[in-house]
RNA sequence: UGGCCGGUAGUUCAACUGGUAGAACGUCGGACUUUGGCUCCGGAUGUUGCAGGUUCGAGUCCUGCCCGGCCAGCCA
């Protein structure tokens, strides 16, 4: 079953039909680089580059460096290799809006003649005060009517560097009545004497993004581009520096489409700094962020990503997604590709008093890499008289519809045998400390001879032959789920619990040779992503679905 | 306060552009199962923001209202 067409590539299906660029399509990706990618951008780079694919059309990455400040080749790299990691290509080398410079500039002179646009000496504030607002009409400045001649040789003085920062701008001369805030007499060019990270000091006046963005598209061949919602109004003033230039090409079309969000997260550029400045997460690519690098230590599969991005689809209506979904989709990805271990994170001792110990202290047994995808094969897990249990898998007193191990009570041991617990011993404070079993020699392929059946199905690790590691378990990083809904700050519902450490969790043996990075499930308890940095480390990426903790929830909730 | 953009199951999107509303995730129930996973089957949830109007017929068109988002940076 086919989705139907988005609203944008019904757009660009139109166009080519109606023959409007000849059958281009070309599309950009155009993050400025003074900052990380989070998954919210990864919408945009996945709708840039499979709507060009799609037409065998080209994307490119083109970086928004129009304002030195904050921005750096570090970022720039960064981000190209986010989205080499996501999966995609851009068309040729990374281009960049600072290679235009000289163009644009050109291009100011040009409409400067025009007379569309003039040399203002005024300053921010007085400017700011002039505009107007949305009932009033701004106020024309004394500027507005200079010569041709004086704005020329002013603007070339402005680019000369014979001004200070904020002395003079470059203002389109549109209508200081325009009913569209953004048409009154745009600023176009800013003094600002910083040196930029790719042009030097080569120049200190810098266009605004409104002067770069459509002009930049419009350089390149961009025949659709898109951008999200918030530039809407921006869209007239994109068409009208486009309509008062002489283009080398045609004309590229801005498309406004909602931005993602998601539940229990914060996606602003500004929150994320604060999470990371105040030491609330650790750093840009702390698990718990939804940063490209985030997911990705935290085990999230690109192609996960990219499904989910594409089943969100693109609209225009403004929402918020359930982190739930994109869960799923890293779920159902890691279920066919993740090979399959035994951890314990809260280790119980089991004692199994009939294991014949002298005849066969260690039993390598078998156990299956990957039941969704046989060509995995198997692997050797060793089984000795002494394992570790989940905590979680035995109760002193099992409610209704609790079907692991109890006093009495038989299970079937992954891989192993049927297990009963006889006996259990306690300490002074009446906390469990060790299960004492036997097992049934006649369970070793999973079943009992005389038909017998257990409800649960439990993970183990040999005790004498664990491995220890350090896993990281989390939650969301906010409990509500629009953080900041209703104007209170969104930091009141950061989950101090979204983060737990446990020092001592038993592996088998086999997890010691997880390759960096390597994302594996960990049978029953969910997939977990080994750091790429430090060994033995690994990072819950998602839990598995599990119903006995729904059980538990509604317990806790309804009656 | 003016302009623009939106409003369809809990959530996100559909509905061939006027013919009595569907999918996915979630949820509930069942089957299967050496992961309470996976897979499969089935159920529930909507006065399509509200009120009028046009029409044989409106989620789709018109009018008014309500609600939400964006816009008054020399940020992008």
């Amino acid at each position: 079953m086919h989705r139907p067409l988005d609203f944008i590539r019904e757009r660009v299906q139109a166009d080519n039909a109606a023959g409007t660029y000849a059958g281009r399509v070309q599309t950009r990706f155009p993050p400025e680089p003074n900052g990380f990618l989070h998954i919210g951008h990864a919408k945009a780079v996945c709708l840039n580059f499979e709507v060009a694919a799609e037409n065998g059309g080209a994307c490119r990455l083109r970086f928004d460096d129009t304002n030195p400040e904050g921005e750096d080749a570090a970022y720039a790299q960064a981000i190209a290799d986010d989205i080499a990691w996501l999966g995609f290509e851009p068309d040729g080398r990374a281009v960049h809006a600072s290679d235009y410079f000289e163009h644009l500039y050109q291009w100011a002179e040009h409409l400067v003649s025009e007379g569309l646009a003039y040399v203002d000496d005024q300053d921010a504030e007085t400017i700011s005060a002039t505009r107007g607002d949305f009932s009033t009409p701004g106020v024309e400045s004394p500027c507005r009517d200079r010569s041709v001649e004086e704005n020329l040789s002013l603007l070339r003085d402005m680019r000369a560097g014979r001004y200070d920062n904020g002395e003079k701008v470059l203002r389109a001369k549109i209508d200081m009545a325009h009913p569209n805030m953004l048409m009154r007499d745009p600023v176009m060019y800013r003094i600002r004497h910083i040196p930029h990270f790719r042009t030097g000091d080569a120049w200190c006046i810098y266009p605004t993004y409104d002067w770069a963005h459509g002009q930049s598209d419009a350089i390149e061949g961009v025949t659709h581009s898109l951008c999200s919602l918030e530039f809407d109004a921006h869209r007239q003033l994109y068409d009208w520096f486009l309509e008062h230039l002489p283009l080398p090409g045609d004309r590229p079309r801005q498309y406004e489409f909602a931005r993602l969000n998601l539940t229990h997260t914060v996606m602003s550029k500004r929150k994320l700094i604060t999470l990371v400045t105040d030491g609330l997460v650790d750093g840009w690519d702390d698990p718990r962020l939804p940063t490209l690098r985030g997911l990705r230590r935290r085990g999230y599969p690109p192609e996960a990503i990219r499904e989910f991005c594409a089943h969100i689809g693109v609209a225009r209506v403004n929402g918020v997604h359930e982190i739930e979904l994109l869960e799923s989709f890293v779920r159902t990805h890691l279920n066919r590709t993740a090979q399959r271990r035994m951890a314990v994170l809260r280790p119980l001792e089991v004692f199994i008093t009939n294991w014949p110990r002298w005849d066969r202290p260690v039993e390598h047994r078998s156990a299956v890499n990957n039941p969704e995808d046989p060509p995995a094969g198997n692997r050797l897990v060793p089984f000795t008289e002494r394992l570790w249990i989940e905590r979680d898998d035995f109760m002193l007193d099992p409610p209704r519809k609790f079907y692991r191990l109890a006093p009495g009570r038989e299970v079937r041991l992954r891989a192993g045998y049927f297990l009963r617990c006889n006996d259990v011993e306690t300490d002074s404070d009446g906390k469990v400390v060790r299960l004492w079993c036997t097992y049934d020699p006649d369970t070793g392929d999973g079943q009992a001879p005389d038909g017998r059946k257990v409800r649960a199905t439990i993970h183990w690790v040999a005790a004498d032959h664990a491995v220890d590691a350090t896993v990281a378990l989390y939650d969301r990083l906010f409990t509500d789920p629009v953080p900041g809904a209703d104007g209170r700050d969104p930091l009141e519902s950061y989950n101090p619990d979204s983060w737990e450490l446990i020092a001592d969790a038993k592996l088998e043996p086999e997890l010691a040779k997880t390759a960096p990075g390597e994302v594996v499930q960990f049978e029953r308890l969910g997939y977990f992503a080994h750091d790429s940095g430090t060994p033995m480390l690994f990072h819950r990426t998602v839990g598995l679905r599990d119903e006995w903790a729904n059980i538990q929830k509604r317990r806790q909730q309804g009656s």
